[in-house]
Formats: C-alpha cells, structure tokens, sequence
DNA sequence: TATTGTTATACTCTATAACTATA
DNA sequence: TATAGTTATAGAGTATAACAATA
C-alpha cells in the first residue's frame, strides 16, 4: 500500500513544477532572460546588491555556476560587480540603472502573466491555500515559511 | 501593493523547496539522474509506457530535447525504445527491468524518509491539503493533475 | 587554515529549424 | 499535407574540483 502522503507530495511538486515551467517559457518568450537569469534580476530587485555567497544561498545555484550567469547578465549590462573594501575577497553585485529598469518591467509582466492563473480564486481561496501551505511548510521544516519576494 | 497570488506562490515554492532539502538533498543525487531523467522514470513508472508525443506532454518538453533525455536514459538500461506497429511513426518509450526497480527503489526510499514529516497529519488533513492543491494544478494547468508516482 | 570567487572540465538541457519516414 | 520523431546548431545551466587572492 502506497502511503497516503505521497499523494500530498506528488501534488505539490506538479504544482510547482507546472507554475514554474509556465513562468519559464513566459520568461524565455517575453524577455531575453533565462529562468536562473531571471532569478538573478528578481532576488537583486529593490536591494542595495548583494555578494556572490548570499546571492548563491537565496537562489540556491552553486558559486561556480553562479559565476557564469553572473558573467552574462554584466555583458548584458544588466548587473556590475563591486570589490568589497571591507573584505577583498567578497564581491557585491547589484543591480544597474538598465537593470533596475528591467526588473521592474520584467517583474510587472511576471506578475500579471501569473496573476492568470488564479482569475477564478477569491480571497477565501486564497486563504484557504496559504493555510493548507504554511501547515505544511510547518511540519516540512519545523518552521514558518520565509518571505522572499 | 503586491498580487495576492505572490503569496501562495511563494509558499508553495518553498514547500517544494523545503521538501526537496529534507527529502535528503534531493532524489536526483542519489540516483544519479538529471532533473529530466528523474522526471521522465517518475512519469513511465507504473504504466505500459507513451509514445515521445505523450510523454513530452506530460513532462513539458520539446521533441528535439526528449530525443536527447531518452538517449541517455537508454544508454544506462533504464527505458527502450519500441516502434509501433498500428502507426510506424510512433515510439512507445517504457522502463526496462532495470528502470522499474530503480523507480522502485528510488519510491521506496522516498517512503521512508518523508514519512517523517507527516506524523501530525490525520486523514482530514491530507483531505484538505490534496483539495487546495488539486484546485490549484486545475488553475496553473487546465486540467487535473497526471498520477506520476 | 579557512573563505570568496574564478577557472577548467565535462556533461546536460534548451529552443529552434531543417530533415526523414510514415500517414 | 500533416504528424512523429531525429538531427544539427548554438547557447546556457549544472556539479565538481583545482586554483588564486585574501583573511
């Protein structure tokens, strides 16, 4: 016999699977970015810039990778790399002006492709979702989920 | 003021998240498999097998990558290739023994290690969480949710 | 010695378009 | 003509390990 909560999870990952992959193709379609591109740009968003190290920990890519979208995204003039005085082995990257201008662009279609998705929810099912999510996150993690956007 | 769905999107990633980490840094390692092996073995596991035409479907991706993914998949044992004899455009792609005991293996041990998240939960509370998430694949997706495991 | 980021390697995924075989 | 799958192409992401500079 199957255990009963895989189901719960087999849900939960097509889920996320499913928004993901749509927003991806969303992404590829109307920007020239890339999902971890994107996931650059988003995490920098109305921040002071971050270094290499935090900015890997929140989007979950590893430093050697993470040096090569770097890498793309400053060619794109999107993002600069910044020396840290206090620490010469720590570099901060923010965002530019073109950058700034682009997450804001690219977050505003982000958001009302995705807000697509939910034109059938309303308020309570929202609640209801957020309170079947936290539990979950709840026994998941022991914790309360962190905001990240 | 921020979309209403953020939320819920958020908290749905980081449940996704939250078990993948806990899940024992994620199934793929383990198994040796790339996300899209990982997702095509979850997908042929317990059926017949699918022609490249499903199964691109189901997994959301393109043709000219599926030949790809299936390749690799073929050269370690774990699916073959069958041509249909109704209609000789079609290939059935389905797991090999090999493929099935390693979809076995790798389900059982995800039975065993996230079992431990939901010992608070009863039969209701699945219910209730099976219910939002069901809701919410119809929204994201347009249709129900495909039985992967 | 430990940490931060870079480089090198080798592989995989990705979309797209042109192609072959079959219907 | 239309469909199923393959091949070719050019990029991008991925983990890993070795490396340099700095602390």
């Amino acid at each position: 016999m199957a255990e009963r909560y895989l189901r719960s999870i087999r849900l939960l990952a097509e889920c996320f699977h499913a928004f993901e992959r749509q927003s991806g193709a969303n992404i590829r379609c109307r920007t020239g970015l890339t999902p971890s591109q994107f996931d650059i740009i988003a995490t920098l968003g109305n921040t002071c810039g971050m270094s290499f190290k935090e900015l890997g920990e929140r989007t979950l890519i590893t430093k050697g990778t993470l040096t090569g979208v770097i890498d793309r995204l400053e060619e794109k003039g999107l993002v600069t790399r910044v020396t840290q005085v206090e620490d010469r082995r720590s570099t901060l990257v923010k965002l530019t002006a073109a950058g700034d201008a682009e997450f804001h662009r690219v977050f505003s279609q982000q958001i009302a492709f995705g807000k697509q998705s939910f034109v059938n929810y309303e308020a309570q099912d929202f609640d209801a979702l957020d309170r079947e999510l936290t539990k979950l996150h709840a026994n998941l993690t022991g914790s309360e989920p962190k905001q990240k956007y």
